[in-house]
DNA sequence: GATGAATGAGAGTTCATTCAT
DNA sequence: GATGAATGAACTCTCATTCAT
């Protein structure tokens, strides 16, 4: 089992945490403005103003960076989709995904480049899918949602694999300001779901 | 705007023709089995018995390597989508869609390694979608299929990204031997294109 | 000529005599247990509860340490000598020599891990041998005995570095509990020194 | 079982062979000038006049540079010694173990700085003593001497160790031109081979 | 006096690419 | 045309030491 690198030591001090909020700043702006050929620690050590030392503190490892950056989208996907699903309790079904849907395409529309590299171009290192605690917290946000909507829980997983590689692949490679995005993907996540198609286009 | 490597000149030898398949067969091997990070040009010029040299006459640099797979990948998609679809000439849109969708996962779940290789890890270069000849030719496969299904023809290039997206996303990250991926695409493209769903899973 | 670094300052208060301790403790540890690639100033004050601020107050550098190190076991060997000696007072010459020799293989058995770094590991930074009172007592002991045995007491340095070359050669590389190790040294010795050889083995 | 490292590929070809011997002579200048402080591949490289990059070429890393150092010794310790005994046949045996003496001592002049740090500075790599065919070799030869001169051949590996420790200990640490070496380190071994002392020094 | 965050020179190693043979 | 030895910029990571707190 793959160990996806952890920090190395939990800051504690506020310096100490400044540092950390820099480099991880740094690191995010330069995968996103340079992609990852681009990305090596001491470029983020500089761009962080830090010494390169002072980021192997933090970090083990180039790829606990990386890391790092994934569980802060991971967070922040799963805080947006629970502010959705709050934000129209009560309404049917259909609305509800809309809106998850809309919330995580804003949520990716503010940091493109970053994504793009996180999702397309990091080295995957072998991390077993929905292993990790966030994973978890999401899918079982899905299960309760499916369930609580007269529909099959057990589509949670693959609903939630579904909406990420649409997100990635519609918004990414295309024009990001496509309009009419969040029904492209709600239409086909209802498809999936088997909700009854939208009246008209 | 980035320029695509070219192989630098089209074998025309026998001996050359040869050289450049065993290449580009090791490279493949190399991607699939290792991944990127152990894709050096160095080692498929080893596995491919040829010396360096020769690797670099055919090949201007290393991305020119990948993108030479990747054109592969292409014209083997767009010949199994022609197949697919001269194959059900004259059934409904539906099942057009899922011999597709068949179709492309067939061709996908064949070289599994080399795909998640390419689809996912490699360092994108900027390559503008839906400019090159390939793509073009998949695009309009796809709108005369949807124009003479009486489907809007518009949704073309998204439709085509999106079961693209899907098929990796699904495919590559879940249980490759996932029973009814088949249809969860197919629901999903069928919802975006605003077929009636099926009446019952 | 180079000089070996000194403690920095001599320990008065009892806690800094303590931290003192335990860092000395904790570099023999690490020397014995990992060697001397592991062994670096960061992980010695880790290991003996002190912060690495605190070391460098008492020790100028790394080297410093490993010379306390060396000081202590030079130490140790002179008071075990003295020993040996006391003991066997009135005894022929190739008694007390014995006794020496188990004396000096008792003490290097007790700590092997430490001494096959210290002796063998160690980036010798030139000292210069017998020039620090230590191995000036050593040697002084040594030709009172010579002189007391009526053998030549000008074979006091060489029999030192030959016991001390022999103890390590011997005991470090091969079989720590190698049997008539005692002897194999005495015969030596005893041979360079102009002993009898002993009657049968 | 630690695995010592081994040149990477033969160099066949005449540049190649070339290239080897400057790095191994530039290793050696190094670590006889220097010490094992001062020996990094870069230095090592550039001593050579050789891009760093030729210098992995041939061997995979610090270590194996060493390691063939350290076989270059070997092979010439068990040449001067197969030297001596073959100039010495019918001698008797204190003869012919005070040629081997001498010519290992000769040995040992010549690279005086080298062998200090080969023996005492390497961060010696667990090594299992006279396990590679060399030291197999070495203890062969000595194991038939000793049975053809009467004496026990069960001693041949702990007289070769006692001859190596003595040579370096006695030699290195002290004045490299002390008169009488020969007769010291010949005593010694004759005194654990249990040969009679010799008459009057 | 004690601490430990910060530092950065420098180490080992890789690999895309060239070019003399 | 084919080869593969040679190259060196670039990268990741370590660790002795300092100094503000």
């Amino acid at each position: 089992m793959p160990d996806i690198p952890q920090p190395r030591k939990t800051p504690l001090q506020a310096r100490s945490r400044h540092a950390v909020a820099a480099i991880l700043e740094a690191a995010a702006r330069i995968l996103a403005r340079d992609g990852y050929a681009a990305f090596n620690t001491n470029r983020v050590a500089e761009e962080a103003g830090v010494g390169i030392g002072s980021l192997y503190q933090y970090f083990p490892n180039k790829q606990a960076l990386v890391a790092a950056l994934h569980r802060r989208h991971g967070e922040e996907t799963l805080a947006a989709l629970d502010r959705a699903l709050a934000d129209t309790a009560g309404q049917p079904p259909r609305e509800r995904l809309a809106a998850m849907v809309v919330a995580a395409l804003d949520l990716h529309r503010r940091e493109l480049g970053l994504h793009r590299v996180l999702e397309r171009e990091w080295p995957a290192f072998d991390e077993p899918p929905a292993s990790n605690p966030l994973d978890q917290a999401l899918r079982e946000r899905m299960e309760a949602w499916l369930a609580e909507s007269g529909l099959d829980p057990a589509k949670a997983g693959t609903l939630l694999r579904m909406a990420d590689s649409l997100t990635h692949g519609l918004l990414l490679d295309a024009d990001p300001g496509a309009a009419g995005l969040e029904h492209t993907i709600t239409d086909a996540l209802a498809g999936f779901l088997g909700l009854p198609a939208r009246p008209h286009t």
